[in-house]
RNA sequence: GCGGCUAUAGUUCAGUGGCAGAACGCCGCUCUGUGGCAGCGGAUGUCGUGGGUUCGAACCCCACUAGCCGCCCCA
């Protein structure tokens, strides 16, 4: 019993972490409808789904994505997976070589624990561990002058180093402070691996091709995906630190089409096709060709050239990427600036003929099917795999700045970087939360304009079918009403024999007014079903419907077909 | 990572130094087998967290945390 039981616990409200969030019922309609359309749209398109561990060797990204890109120079969340074996082992051998001092009497066990690891990883390998000695506090005078003799010995607090990192330490420092330094010989770091969570998810499908050699199949692999991906950005709305993708690939060896103009034009087709399917509106495509990496590295060159003149009236930003990245310089929206990136080369004028046949092919391609788009020769995307054609979708609704919905474009020597076969491939990732954040400023907008011109004032029942989208959430078909709690066995037995027909119902409690019942039916449900003694003894139901008010006694046995 | 704005009930918000509020929602009653309307009543809460100033802080100051807006970057 506590002595303070009536004081309330202050304990810290637990949150979800900085850039996650939850989504509640409400939400997942919504979400749902917006995967099952995109699932629908690519089994049409012949995709077959792939799932990647959410978790990848960080090299990969480093390697994929770029090393001196955001995403992966600062944004990623990377850890050493491995170092806590690094502990328990010098931890042991430390046991080991002071058995003598830890097990002082054989009914009490003295234990070193490591109380700090300053630090902690240099190179990824362990550098040293503290560790002090706990003594149990005992009125034994044998142990009592034991102990004191342990802390004459410097061993109550010493520094255990693998004896191959003493020289990092600084051992007058802890000399000075009466602590005792010992090496310890042996390895005592164990293999370990920095893993990252993925920022992007075409880096690990890749790798999955590569793995499985799905090359050796000499079919085209049409690959999509539907997963959280993770990047440490400050939070902004429609910028998460976990937030979802759905994205899809096309990648196989050259022999089976892939580095086809016409793969390009499918995708982007597809795309179109998903975004109206979506009931996406306003929805704009930019297109460019960043060339092949010979093309990209030539123009490099060029935009390096023209910007060494110029480069100080550029704002510092800009200062900074004409060194280290020149090709974003010309994404800049710096008002200042524009002038000098109007004069700056194209990269059009950069492409080698058949990176310029290709683009020329995509076009046609786009043309036929009736995809309009936007040529923007500014369009730089920021990872380092992109090769040839670059593409955009934005939107205007809902996302403010962050308006780019989804984003792709084709990877012809990815494969190659990663250490696999020549496999040229084209994809896209959609920001499935900047999606629906479009959807509902879509619905707001179009409840807005229903308001303004009316249609919600004449009569809210119009209304409400005249606008409420798609993924809106359906009522059930029925809510049964158990009348006194001596119905609840029945009610539920009901219930399960109309879910088990295929209908969507909730049953409530016999306890609850009928009042009550009714409020909550009407929320819920398009039809209440009382359920009292003598219905229950005569095997029939009322059913009362909330659209037309009207009400009847049914027999059990057709009350499945009245409510469908 | 940088700059700005914000944080009060389940929700949307009011409250500029002196008793913690409104609307909606929720619960109860009017009304124990017929709801939606209406009337009456009720509960909302570490006022984001921690410190400071003050006789006294939701309010003023500082720090932190989180969200939003812009930059950066990207989906």
């Amino acid at each position: 019993m506590s002595t303070n039981a009536g004081a309330p616990q202050k304990r810290p409200t637990l949150k979800a972490v900085r850039g996650t969030r939850d989504l509640l019922p409400d939400q997942t309609p919504l979400w749902n409808f917006v995967e099952a359309t995109a699932r629908g749209v690519f089994a049409r398109y012949g995709f077959g789904e792939i799932r990647t561990p959410i978790l990848e060797d960080t090299s990969l990204f480093a390697r994929a994505v770029g090393e001196e890109t955001d995403i992966v120079g600062k944004e990623m969340f990377t850890w050493e997976d491995g170092l806590r074996e690094d502990l328990r082992s010098l931890e042991s051998d430390w046991r080991r070589v002071h058995a003598d001092l830890l097990d002082v009497e054989s009914t009490f066990t003295l234990t070193a624990r490591p109380i700090a690891w300053t630090v902690a990883t240099i190179e990824g390998n362990l550098t040293f561990v503290e560790f002090r000695v706990l003594v149990p506090k005992t009125p034994d005078f044998e142990l009592k002058k034991r102990n004191s003799e342990l802390k004459d010995q410097g061993t109550l607090h010493r520094v255990v180093v693998p004896n191959w990192r003493m020289d990092l330490l600084d051992l007058t420092a802890y000399e000075d402070a009466g602590i005792r330094v010992e090496a310890l010989s042996g390895r005592h770091v164990a293999k370990s691996e920095s893993v990252s969570l993925r920022p992007e998810n075409t880096a690990g499908v890749v790798r999955a091709y590569i793995e499985h050699k799905l090359g050796e199949t000499g079919q085209l692999q049409k690959l999509y995906y539907i997963g959280p991906q993770f990047r440490r950005e400050r939070p902004q709305k429609g910028r998460y630190r976990q937030f979802w993708q759905i994205g899809a690939e096309v990648i196989g060896p050259q022999s089976s089409g892939s580095e086809s103009a016409l793969r390009d034009a499918e995708v982007l087709q597809m795309l179109a096709a998903l975004l109206d399917e979506l009931g996406i509106r306003g929805w704009r495509l930019d297109l460019n060709s960043v060339g092949s990496s010979e093309d990209r590295a030539r123009y490099n060159e060029a935009l390096r050239a023209a910007l060494a003149p110029v480069k100080d009236q550029l704002c510092p930003d800009n200062q900074r990427r004409a060194e280290t990245n020149p090709l974003r310089v010309l994404d800049s929206k710096d008002e200042n600036d524009q002038a000098i990136i109007e004069g700056l080369p194209k990269i059009a004028d950069y492409l080698a003929e058949d990176s310029r046949e290709h683009f020329q092919q995509v076009l046609a391609a786009l043309d036929a099917c009736g995809v309009k788009y936007n040529l923007n020769p500014r369009l730089v995307r920021g990872l380092d795999y992109y090769t040839r054609t670059t593409f955009e979708f934005t939107v205007t609704t809902g996302l403010g700045t962050q308006n780019a919905l989804l984003g792709g474009g084709r990877y012809d020597g990815l494969s190659e970087m990663l250490g696999g076969p020549r496999a040229p491939g084209i994809g896209f990732a959609i920001g499935e939360d900047r999606l629906i954040l479009t959807l509902q400023a879509q619905a707001e907008e179009d409840a807005r304009v229903a308001r303004e011109s009316g249609a919600l004032v004449s009569g809210a029942s119009l209304a409400s079918e005249t606008w409420v989208p798609a993924w809106a959430a359906k009522k059930l078909d029925a809510y049964i009403a158990p009348l006194g709690i001596a119905q609840n066995p029945a009610a539920l037995a009901l219930a399960h024999e109309l879910r088990s027909a295929g209908l969507t119902v909730e049953v409530g409690d016999g306890a609850f007014k009928l009042r009550k019942s009714f409020d909550v039916a009407d929320s819920l449900a398009r039809n209440i079903i009382l359920l009292g003694e003598d219905e229950v003894a005569t095997q029939t139901a009322t059913v009362k419907s909330f659209a037309s008010g009207e009400q009847k006694k049914i027999a059990r046995a057709e009350l499945i077909a009245v409510l469908r």
